[in-house]
DNA sequence: AATGAATGAGATTTCATTCAT
DNA sequence: CATGAATGAAATCTCATTCAT
């Protein structure tokens, strides 16, 4: 990540991934048509209402209030009621994506510990930037125990898991770790970690600082690079 | 943990608690005075209901069905559906502190390393022989993010720092880590793994056996280890 | 059929009929367990309501409201929309058929032809005088191709082709038909008649008396009757 | 009938008629100025849509599908959902008209039973070879009661009843039947002899040769002449 | 003239909760 | 105390009709 700040929040709204969406019948023509600035309020209609509350307790007609148009409407751009959570999952999720390539490309020089942490609590300042998202993400994330939510945690637990293999990686050829590290057991510790780290910074109620979780990351990581000696 | 197999399964419905959770209004007198084996069947036709599918979907109906009493019954036990959920909650958490005394107490002799790999799979093996349990576990644990399940979930976090920690202490006391060692982070590092181990273990679709999780947990465990050396 | 006048109106409510329209899951235990006078009541705002208009354009709303239930109760009764037609349905054949068995024994005495004409007027007097019975009898038997209603129109046609089909045998017997006489050709041709005749009788808008058509029957069965010499 | 084969299949689109129905309404103007083309495929869209299904559950989308225009188009066309019904009978019932003009001449010569027996087969091929037609027919003729289907049955039977009662009167002339013979009372039996083995053979699921139903109409057709004597 | 987006009334169905027996 | 009948609020989904482009 660049010290740059995050610039970019909220739904790009990739044309080809609706055009793709449209293919798997999870949105209507009629949606893909609609203007990105009615997109945009609906997709944050759909993230804000399901963030806060489990699916079946989740109204077509708050969404529809909140997105400022009609539920006949909802239903003509989804067909059903599940292709809302479809949708904003897959946007959320190549939203993300998009964030990731532009912060975190792996560089091979300095240190290992450095780049795992910056790593990781940019990720922590990314929820942090975009709550609505990260509540929501929770929510995809755990309510379907196997469904359609496993899935979508595996989506981002096989990013982070990647990612750290890397870092890793280049570590042992910049001999900062040792050739015959277990560096598979330790990207999954890492990615364990990341995900509760996450998890806890969305979901406590008394809010704390990125700062605090980043320093929480830190210590943590210090221990398994020195284990990784 | 010992060689001993786990004993334990099923409810042992504490009387004590029961008490107590008249008391709060969870449930009522009459539902206290009922015999052990129709609370049993109670208990387990909830764990049953709400681990296969999420709360707004479980019916009191198909509940009242599979305990074999009437509906209106379950009415007068619990006086509202949330109720069902906090009192299966509350006996599935006490008996797992049960398991936990049996089970875990830190002895001062031995490996550090082991005493915890032996803890973590030990919970790992709990929940693979209480299936049921497990899934209501992870159904209460994050369907409500910040709500009741938050502290369910915390009640777990804090058991396991709390453990970890003081085998991680003892460990300095055996002079086996450094005393200057940040075990705290080191605690909250493993507890990260460790519920993040618990869900794949419940959640994933192909089943691996409780071995394959305790290799995992191994592995990453000699890192941190090495890492506090 | 004798001279006493009709005595049966409206729904017998066969117990035997209902048990096993329970164990068919066209009715629940609940209704079932129903008063008579309950029974009764839904029966007949189910026959008025599917006579006056066609299948989904009946809501359950004014069905109950006629009753005098609640919505609730009535989907508790029959679980789906579609076995509030099954049941009335097969209640109605069924007083058709009770009816039939009092009024129509075969007896051997007599001008054969008189008495298809006695049959004949007897079944149009019949839905004279259960006149909701009648138009949801025509509603269940046309309106649905060949769904359901055509296995309730066969049930009608086989009970009148057969019947004629026993008086046209007697009538060999008696010597008034010529054993060479095309029997079957003739049941049909006669059911096809009767089919129409009713259909007239009980759609017809300018209501003619039920003479009206015992007359037309009269002059048709006659042709016949020679014809069969 | 004559030994040429039914030549027309499809809506003719009689323009006059097309006329009538704007003056009342049925259609609008932009209606009857599109090209002969697209008006047949619309048509056929409706025979086809509300063959297959009751009034209230077919779609103005799925017909506009199958027409390949657009809903809207269909509501400038026709105003209204009923209108499009309407307008498909009349079409429909003209459509028959001519078939019956072009092969139902009565002539004076030949035994009155052929004629009548060509005659009533004739319609049952013709049904036969316009299937869609067919199941239109029925479900017009069935599914309003007393409604407009009511004038549109009453518009085929007329039609049956009329051109029977001329073969049966001819039958007269030419000394096959007595002058005293009940030909009004004949004509009407054999018209409902007719109604209802066409609604059989089109609603009949096995479905048998044209032949088999000729059969039928020629054993009825000779017991009925029979007794004309 | 043709289109199809927008709407909202209305339908069935689910089910927690109340309450009479 | 146990039961389950009764209720009606609330949800999703369908679709004729309106209307702007």
């Amino acid at each position: 990540m660049t010290n740059k700040s995050l610039l970019i929040y909220g739904a790009s709204m990739n044309e080809n991934l609706i055009v793709n969406l449209e293919s798997r019948k999870v949105v209507t023509s009629t949606f893909r048509k609609l203007s990105k600035a009615k997109k945009d309020k609906i997709y944050n209609a759909i993230i804000g209402a399901f963030g806060s509350d489990a699916f079946a307790r989740v109204s077509l007609d708050s969404i529809a209030d909140t997105a400022g148009i009609a539920k006949g409407s909802l239903v003509q751009y989804f067909t059903e009621k599940e292709n809302l959570t479809v949708f904003a999952s897959e946007i959320l999720f190549d939203d993300f994506q998009a964030f990731w390539e532009r912060h975190f490309a792996v560089d091979y020089s300095g240190r290992v510990g450095d780049k795992i942490i910056k790593f990781m609590s940019g990720e922590v300042r990314y929820w942090f930037e975009n709550k609505a998202e990260a509540l929501f993400y929770i929510k995809m994330t755990y309510e379907h125990g196997a469904g359609f939510g496993k899935s979508f945690r595996d989506g981002f637990h096989e990013l982070r898991l990647d990612h750290l293999h890397d870092i890793l990686h280049s570590g042992i050829e910049t001999r900062q770790i040792s050739p015959n590290a277990d560096i598979d057991a330790a990207a999954e510790l890492l990615a364990s970690l990341q995900g509760d780290v996450v998890y806890r910074a969305i979901t406590e109620e008394k809010k704390k600082s990125v700062d605090f979780y980043a320093m929480t990351i830190k210590r943590s990581v210090e221990i398994v690079i020195a284990g990784l000696g």
